[in-house]
RNA sequence: GGGCGCUUAGCUCAGUUGGGAGAGCGCCUGCCUUACAAGCAGGAGGUCGGCGGUUCGAGCCCGUCAGCGCCCACCA
């Protein structure tokens, strides 16, 4: 073995392996219970970044701990279609080459992209190979597949059928960047500093005005009525009348309506009905015709007068100054309002009146929420609970159609007799007049819609498959909080309704990795980490442990390059601990199970007690998803317990009679180790393993089951007295090396044989024993046993006394608190007696460590 | 406007039936002790955001104030 543990050559050959043998398929575990995971689609276009490594990791360590206790596990991979962002890359070649898609054609477009998708598209597959992702290539999906593509039309004309799906006119959120309809998700509210501007519309009747304000001005181009409160005193008598709309000189009328708030600026609403949504509803109560005064671009068109060709802030401040100009505008405040943006390109969107298409999610919520309530789907953390009922309790219907070419095709068609024809296949001829003049929506379906089914779709449905019936409800979701309310929600939506049980079990939520201050990582920062320059650089088992260490459940991961070399160096450490074994029991001579010693030595009866613990414990965090915590935990142990004491305390003995055991015990341990690190470092432990037990894979092998074994009582106090000895050594500057004969002292005979060996070994101390302190020495205290140190030698008392009186402070403080405690009387009275009993236990030890330092420095300072 | 979360060592965080303040990184000191200097040993550093309450006992429960962050939202 190589000194040092160098992560690109151990990372370069296992994950074709693995995938060779076939590890990663369910089949490879034919009797053991289901267990799957689907995961949650990355997008085509995309490239690994760290919220996937995040993402991936968590899931991988799941996968692979289930894997190894027996379950045939399923992580099923797959790509979203990701339709916005595919369609505008594939754009920008062509616009390199001076074409749009319309000099394409819808079809050659089409093809276009899926050319591309062959040839550049979904680099992050084989990047998840670097990650050690262990999902089974063989069951890989796209949201675009023939099976996928069916489910979504499946889903489509059942929903349709039922009423859920249907095309109306509504206010949208239309992006004049990317030109299509988003739904209300997909805009980002973003508080930015902006004028309300008062306008005098004067009555038409000549006596006087009313005074409305708003922030978006260019919108009163298409304004078809003033509405104030029905309840309102100062407008009652002018309800009824017209005012005349300034620049336009319309006649539109004053109405009462119930949604106005009389609060707010004037109580009078100026209403534009094509451009927002109140003034919409407002506008069809009143029975006035909306109208639209912006094309598809964000500029006024032909309704606008003239404006018509300017853009829309443009107009904006165009029609602020004409207003201005004639007296229209009474005054203007600034005032921060909250503006939406596209949450793809940041353009700001437009409210507009459109025909679309649209789930109605009320019939679909209340099935969804029963769920969560009732357990059956269970949010990890469970505090994510309440963010999704809250989300999931006013929605407004989502709105599915976008007009671009690269997605689902909606399944309907248009008769020239007015038949729309919603089915899963492309029908022939209208079903109403028998025509074959039929014409398909242009739109496609938002890209969230086939996500949705994802669960389900990718596992066969709607046909019976066997992996559907297997594989469904899934164990496990996993991913971030950012998406609860695009995909999560929009799961459990359409499981529910489509299939007689939850999409999956338990809902993990993880949080965004930020950089260690948790500012975001973004480019105009420049904290962006890349993952695969890390992989590259550190390797991909550092990276993975170190998000999994920084990633606490359901909160922001704050991220550091120091957090991978730590892990890293972490690997190296673990490697010499195997080459050390290895060194002793030979290559490949540890069994790949069991092997735990029937006859330990007290020494390696204390370490598997502790692994038996520190496994224990490792299970119950891991089975609530704790993954930090649980790693975080091993890996203290690992390193200041395995590491610092056992194979310290087994140097003593490898000699002696107890050399075999001891030896054994050690690779057992360590291979333990190894078996409880390989879901976050499968690389580096599958390397070990060949090196300690040689016998197949690592991750193909079985999770630890530790025996529970009773470790020696004295342990602790041993530990403090080496401890003690060495911090006595280090306050004098006196060599390690150089022995001490040290008398111990031990009225409750707790002491045991081993000691001997073991102070020799750790503390270079050779032990006599007595009761009586020899002169000349000082002394470290731990509990009832005192080791006296001969203070030949130690030149400098006063450190000597310091390094006492430190000793008597601490212990001062410990017994003045139980003193206070215990002379409490309603402490004795009401705390638990085994409290109490534990607290004037703590107190006569304190108060003999205490007495004995005393005495101790009472003696040197005589 | 509504909701949620956070505040513990210099930094990032753990501390889950209320009963001895912890980890990693960073910092200081000493060691190349033959698994590992990517290491070992020792050490410094905290009135657990402020105030009040409940309790024998509060980092933990309750109230309140302050600061920070996030999400949702059709007040024009």
């Amino acid at each position: 073995m190589e000194p040092t543990y160098n992560p690109a050559s151990v990372e370069s050959g296992w994950y074709d392996r693995w995938d060779r043998a076939g590890i990663f398929r369910p089949e490879a575990n034919p009797e053991g219970e289901p267990f799957s995971i689907v995961i949650p689609p990355p997008n085509v276009t995309g490239v690994l970044h760290l919220g996937h490594a995040l993402d991936h990791t968590i899931q991988d360590a799941i996968a692979r701990r289930r894997r190894m206790m027996g379950d045939a596990v399923l992580w099923l991979p797959g790509m979203d279609h990701a339709g916005i962002a595919t369609q505008v890359v594939v754009e920008k070649q062509l616009a390199d080459e001076g074409m749009t898609r319309h000099d394409l054609g819808r079809e050659r477009f089409v093809e276009q992209v899926w050319q591309w998708k062959a040839s550049s598209g979904g680099k992050i597959t084989e990047q998840m190979r670097l990650l050690g992702d262990s999902v089974d290539w063989s069951r890989e999906r796209f949201t675009m597949d023939e099976g996928l593509s069916a489910a979504v039309r499946k889903v489509f004309v059942h929903l349709y059928d039922e009423g859920i799906i249907y095309r109306g006119h509504r206010i949208i959120n239309w992006c004049p960047q990317d030109h299509t309809a988003l739904s209300d998700l997909e805009v980002n509210h973003i508080d930015t500093p902006g004028e309300l501007a008062y306008l005098r519309y004067p009555l038409t009747d000549g006596t006087g005005h009313v005074l409305v304000a708003t922030t978006r001005v260019e919108t009163m181009l298409g304004d078809t009525a003033v509405a104030v409160h029905p309840d309102d005193e100062r407008y009652r008598d002018m309800v009824g009348k017209n005012v005349t709309l300034p620049i336009m000189n319309r006649e539109i009328p004053i109405v009462a309506d119930e949604g106005v708030d009389p609060g707010f600026g004037t109580g009078a609403v100026k209403v534009t009905p094509a451009h927002d949504p109140l003034d919409f509803e407002i506008g069809n109560r009143a029975g006035v015709e909306p109208i639209v005064i912006m094309d598809h671009e964000g500029r006024i068109n032909e309704n606008g007068g003239d404006f018509a060709g300017m853009d829309r802030f443009d107009a904006r401040r165009a029609v602020r100054e004409r207003l201005e100009s004639e007296g229209f505008v009474d005054h203007v405040e600034a005032r921060e309002h909250a503006v939406g943006h596209c949450q793809r390109c940041d353009t700001v969107v437009e409210p507009v009146l459109s025909q679309q298409w649209f789930v109605e999610v009320e019939p679909l919520v209340g099935p969804a929420l029963e769920v969560v309530e009732s357990g059956q789907a269970e949010f990890v953390p469970s505090g994510w609970e309440n963010t999704y009922f809250r989300w999931m309790e006013n929605l407004r219907d989502w709105c599915i159609s976008r007009q671009l070419w690269w997605g689902h095709r909606i399944p309907a068609w248009y008769c020239s007799c007015g038949e729309v024809v919603v089915s899963e296949d492309d029908p022939a001829i209208c079903p109403a007049c028998g025509s074959n003049d039929l014409v398909q929506d242009e739109d496609v379906l938002d890209t969230w819609f086939s996500s949705a089914l994802w669960p389900f779709s990718t596992l066969g449905w709607p046909d019976e498959t066997d992996d559907l019936d297997r594989f469904y409800p899934t164990s496990v979701l996993v991913t971030g909080y950012d998406i609860i309310s695009f995909w999560v929600a929009r799961m459990l939506k359409m499981g529910v309704h489509f299939l007689p049980d939850v999409p999956f079990r338990k809902i993990v939520i993880h949080g965004m990795v930020r950089d260690e201050h948790h500012n975001k990582m973004s480019k105009s920062r420049g904290n962006t980490i890349d993952p695969l320059e890390v992989i590259d650089t550190h390797g991909a088992d550092p990276l993975r442990l170190a998000l999994l260490q920084a990633a606490g459940p359901g909160q922001d991961v704050p991220f550091a390059l120091d957090w991978v070399e730590g892990a890293r160096k972490f690997g190296n450490k673990l490697w010499n601990a195997v080459r050390y074994v290895t060194s002793r029991t030979g290559s490949k001579a540890v069994p790949a199970e069991g092997g735990y010693p029937s006859d330990p030595s007290p020494e390696s009866a204390w370490i598997l007690s502790r692994l038996s613990a520190v496994s224990g414990r490792f299970d119950e965090l891991y089975e609530a998803f704790r993954l930090s915590d649980a790693f975080s935990q091993l890996y203290n142990f690992a390193w200041s317990e395995v590491f610092d004491w056992y194979i310290e305390l087994s140097k003593a003995l490898d000699d002696g009679p107890e050399g075999e055991e001891v030896t054994a015990t050690l690779g057992v341990v360590v291979r333990d180790l190894l078996k409880l690190f390989h879901p976050a470092i499968p690389f580096v432990t599958e390397e070990l393993w060949g090196e300690l037990v040689g016998d197949g894979f690592i991750a193909a092998s079985s999770w630890p089951s530790v025996p529970a074994i009773e470790g020696p009582l004295s342990m602790p106090a041993f530990q403090d007295v080496v401890s003690g000895i060495r911090q006595f050594r280090s306050t004098h500057g006196l060599s390690p090396r150089e022995l001490l004969d040290v008398v111990i002292s031990d009225p409750e005979a707790l002491v045991e044989p081993w000691w001997d060996r073991q102070l020799q070994s750790l503390a270079a101390a050779r032990a006599s024993y007595s009761e009586t302190r020899p002169p000349e020495s000082t002394r470290i205290v731990a509990g009832s046993v005192t080791a006296y140190l001969p203070l030949e030698g130690v030149i400098d008392l006063e450190a000597e006394r310091a390094r006492l009186q430190k000793r008597i402070d601490e212990e001062q403080v410990t017994v003045q608190k139980a003193a206070a405690k215990l002379d409490n009387p309603s402490y004795l009275e009401k705390a638990p007696a085994a409290v109490v009993d534990k607290e004037r236990f703590k107190l006569t030890e304190a108060q003999a460590i205490l007495d004995s330092l005393r005495a101790q420095l009472a003696d040197l300072s005589g």
